[in-house]
DNA sequence: GACAGGGGCTGATGTGGATCAGCATCAAAC
DNA sequence: GTTTGATGCTGATCCACATCAGCCCCTGTC
């Protein structure tokens, strides 16, 4: 029984569950898969995929234009749910490639629903996790069309911070990070070159660092009221459903 | 009994509905009501609001930084759902406002929940059609990261135009649309002065004309190819799912 | 009939970030 | 122990788009 699941620790952070609703998320856990860094585990186009809980390891989910450029639309870390949209609209509408060497438990179509009806508490965990995961999608969109180059880079370190927390991967100080300057820039809408620039910027105005994979906050206060953090992320301590 | 609703319009172009569902469809659109033009409907921040099925009129969701500048998320045209995130997440996390007068129909939280259990094709339905806005949300910020004014505008004005066909307010030709160019600009991240220049070059290319409210395609190949947009929106012609 | 306000439109100028070019370091590969 | 490929870093130059400033037309209002 794995009660302790980064997912399972995810959920319970936005919904208290019964010992049923956990023994159930477990059982998510059966087929367990490990994938390499560097190849790609979803295609776009690809049809009748399966989601996947992310147990161990970072991925991206992208796109490629017909230009070339690469655009990533969103990291996914831990105990992160991966291509539920894609289960319910059939085909993948992106590609999803692993950072690091990647496990991952394989959930089908037929268990999730059959989850999704047998424990209604649990479900409703999980939609508002994928609602909160839009959410930061959205934040995303709104700092690609009106914050600076440094306001969203900063806005992005912060919004990882807040993504680690819930799973333990990160407090107050800082946190491991493998992203390169080049997947940075291509989830950012900037050049490497720029991000480098930005992150120095950052680290001479004391704010944060970032090195040798990993991020060390100096002044978190200043950091937040830079990037125009929204804290309710954060100040979200306990579940909020009881 | 309101059989032929835009949104009812909209579903049956995903999945094929029975008379039961078309009912139960019909039912969702008691509580009509108005807003007038200009007047926010939603606020960010509100709790338990209930959510709205758009019948008449345009709305935009948009999120003010505290620099002032606002970015314009998406728009909504008749037959799409309005704070279907907010209601599950219970507190909406962008503002709403009406571009032109709009009738809505309420839907409350407990309705929608009935609705979902009792029919399941509907309820796939109107999942289907969330997980398309998402998708649409996705292009959108990959045009905002990686293509040019230009292409992200033509991008734009395409989508809504597969969006307005849906409920059949667009065709091959053209549609009517109430955006003004600082609306566009927001959406898009740029300045309405460039949104300007913009739709000059895309005009003087012979591709779309957009004045006096009305967009008019010109050479819709030459536009989708520099738009780079996926025809696979477009050529989705029947019921998906039989 | 004056006038105010919103939207479209345009030229001049400024700038944030891209692009190009190149160097340094490190780890893996042979 | 050299080579090779990632990755980080930096300066110089360029350009897409912002900003500023102003004009025009239309519609609504007193």
């Amino acid at each position: 029984m794995v009660h302790d699941s980064p997912f399972a620790r995810k959920l319970t952070a936005f919904v208290r569950l019964s010992d049923d609703d956990l023994t159930t998320v477990s059982e998510l856990h059966m087929r367990r898969r490990r994938f390499p860094a560097g190849r790609d585990m979803i295609h776009q186009g690809q049809i009748d995929q399966p989601a996947y809980i992310l147990a161990d390891g970072w991925v991206c989910s992208y796109k490629i234009l017909n230009s070339g450029a690469r655009q990533i639309v969103d990291f996914q870390i831990p105990g992160d749910f991966l291509g539920l949209r894609s289960v319910l609209f059939r085909t993948s509408d992106h590609n999803v490639e692993p950072i690091t060497p990647v496990e991952a438990s394989e959930v089908m179509t037929s268990d999730l629903m059959t989850t999704f009806m047998s424990a209604p508490r649990l479900a409703t965990a999980i939609l508002w996790a994928a609602s909160r995961d839009e959410a930061m999608m959205v934040e995303h969109l709104v700092g690609m069309g009106r914050r600076t180059a440094a306001e969203r880079t900063a806005h992005f370190i912060l919004e990882l911070n807040a993504r680690l927390r819930l799973v333990g991967m990160a407090d107050q100080t800082g946190y491991i990070c493998p992203l390169s300057q080049y997947l940075m820039a291509d989830a950012l809408g900037l050049s490497a070159v720029h991000i480098n620039r930005v992150l120095r910027e950052l680290r001479e105005e004391g704010m944060v660092t970032f090195q040798n994979g990993k991020v060390r906050f100096h002044d978190f206060e200043k950091l937040v009221n830079f990037a125009g953090f929204d804290r309710t992320y954060l100040d979200q301590d306990g579940p909020l459903l009881r």
